[in-house]
RNA sequence: GGCGCAUUCGUCUAGGGGUCCAGGACGCCGCCCUCUCACGGCGGUAACACGGGUUCGAAUCCCGUAUGCGCUACCA
């Protein structure tokens, strides 16, 4: 079994690329066959080198792993001219010398009289070679053409309503449907697993399959991924490409889970899963039939998922690129990423959280908000002196033994707890939300707590007016 | 227009004739936990597109209709 995932490098790897690849990766693996990475770029017009790199770097980055390739169709052009020529040679092709004006024209025309055009097929019966310039077509067959879809059942498509395509352009490179099924003879591909879109051109990769002589391999047509608007995914509607959700801070992890889950269920309710468990589980034949809304509500809360169960160890690598031009150390960062890991939903919004540690004392700006709700009370300024006084006693500076001691002091001052706690979540980090506030007490040690402590209480009066 | 594909809560889905007055997840709402947030726990909201059949019985099978999407290129 080899399965193969082809993208054309016409841009970043999009969602539902990442999606097809996926699926073909885990067919493969499920049934220990062979994973293909073919770069389709005969469309020299929009193909480029540098989106080929970038889509090998997303795969990459996503976890999609392959045997072999990447392998460039550019590099096997005088293949698909030599298979083009038997062809020829044989009758089943055709030398045609119609200009893509005339044609233009005549579509028009038809057109505009309200009719459907297909090509004529009048050069099948041009006789002799010219040196005129020419396409190769394709003499597609009468009859009906039926093929196996493993996700939708038996096809079946009328020869007569196909056109004669072109099959070698006439700059002499091959189109799509020829370099296809070329690359998937020569390199032995037994499962096509590819974006629905194709599955009208399938019955032309059918006719080809058989004109070479070849076993027609198993097909797997994959419902397309749709944006919010139940239109396909396009950048309207949201981020299209992998590229974009790694830069928004989510996980290799999260987003191959994610898009795992759209078309396709491994049952029993399971939606946190590894690679290796979709490996064990996954069949081409289960994919849902009907196209998935993409939500990316649902990847944040699932990219969060990742986020809190992954080590410091794990999620230190993906976010050094979140944290400037000066990382802390993974050592210096453990604590603080065990503090905040279940508090984000992306890298991004973590690396955001952790700048409370590392900005001046002196620099905390107070959450508007957070003051108007605790800075109040004409006895505030000397409760939170003799909080200042508590904390500096406090030995050793440990979470259990600071809140403690805060809890005894509120009780000797009768108010609740939480008539210091947040006074102190503002001074310490200047915000209304943290982690527990004697962990954060902590990581910042005895000395930086108190200086925050202290300027808070020097710009109470400022604060409350 | 032609050909093809699809249609279960707002979204992702489970379901493959009776166990479904439809299960899980995201989101949303409420409660609990609690120093805040988050996590977690509990509960709630919400769906078989429509119409005909077949059958003792249909979300599940068949046929229409509607809607959406794809292809109809010297793009893939």
């Amino acid at each position: 079994m080899k399965l193969r995932f082809a993208p054309s490098p016409t841009g970043f790897l999009h969602v539902g690329g990442a999606r097809t690849a996926i699926f073909n990766l885990l067919h493969a693996r499920r049934y220990g066959g062979t994973m293909l990475l073919r770069i389709e770029d005969t469309d020299v017009e929009r193909s480029r080198q540098h989106h080929a790199e970038q889509i090998v770097a997303s795969l990459r980055w996503l976890g999609v792993e392959w045997d072999e390739g990447p392998i460039h169709q550019s590099d096997r052009l005088d293949r698909y001219r030599e298979r083009a020529e038997e062809l020829v040679a044989s009758g089943k092709a055709y030398r045609c010398y119609c200009t893509v004006e005339e044609l233009d024209a005549e579509r028009a025309a038809a057109e505009s009289a309200g009719k459907q055009w297909r090509y004529s097929g009048r050069c099948r019966h041009v006789a002799g070679v010219s040196n005129e310039p020419h396409v190769i077509r394709f003499a597609v067959p009468p009859g009906m053409i039926e093929f196996q879809d493993l996700i939708r059942g038996e096809m079946q498509f009328e020869g007569e309503l196909i056109d004669d395509f072109v099959l070698l352009r006439s700059d002499g490179n091959p189109t799509y449907h020829l370099s296809v099924t070329v690359d998937d003879i020569d390199m032995a591909i037994t499962h096509v697993a590819r974006g629905d879109d194709h599955l009208s051109n399938t019955p032309k990769h059918v006719l080809l399959f058989r004109a070479f002589g070849a076993d027609v391999p198993s097909f797997a047509h994959l419902p397309l991924i749709l944006g919010a608007d139940k239109k396909r995914l396009s950048k309207r509607t949201g981020a299209t490409s992998a590229e974009e959700y790694r830069e928004m801070g989510i996980v290799p992890e999260a987003l191959f889970n994610f898009l795992t889950l759209l078309g396709w269920s491994p049952g029993e309710n399971r939606e946190i899963f590894t690679r290796d468990e979709a490996a064990q589980w996954f069949d081409l034949g289960d994919v849902n039939k009907a196209p998935a809304v993409f939500d990316p509500e649902k990847l944040l809360w699932m990219n969060g998922q990742y986020l809190m169960r992954m080590t410091p160890e794990q999620i230190y690598p993906h976010l050094v690129a979140f944290l400037g031009d000066d990382p802390r150390s993974l050592e210096e960062l453990r604590t603080i990423i065990d503090l905040h890991k279940m508090r984000a939903r992306t890298l991004r919004e973590l690396a955001e959280q952790m700048t409370i540690y590392f900005i001046d004392d002196d620099a905390i700006e107070y959450d508007a908000d957070t003051v108007k709700k605790h800075i109040k009370g004409d006895d505030l300024a000397t409760r939170l002196s003799s909080l200042h006084d508590t904390l500096a006693s406090t030995d050793p500076f440990d979470v259990t033994t600071a809140e403690a001691a805060l809890r005894k002091l509120a009780e000797s001052q009768g108010v609740s707890a939480a008539k210091l706690i947040h006074p102190l979540r503002l001074a310490l980090t200047g915000k209304g939300v943290s982690p527990p506030i004697f962990d954060v007490a902590v990581v910042l040690g005895k000395e930086r707590s108190l200086r925050r402590l202290t300027r808070l209480i020097e710009q109470l009066s400022l604060l409350s007016s």
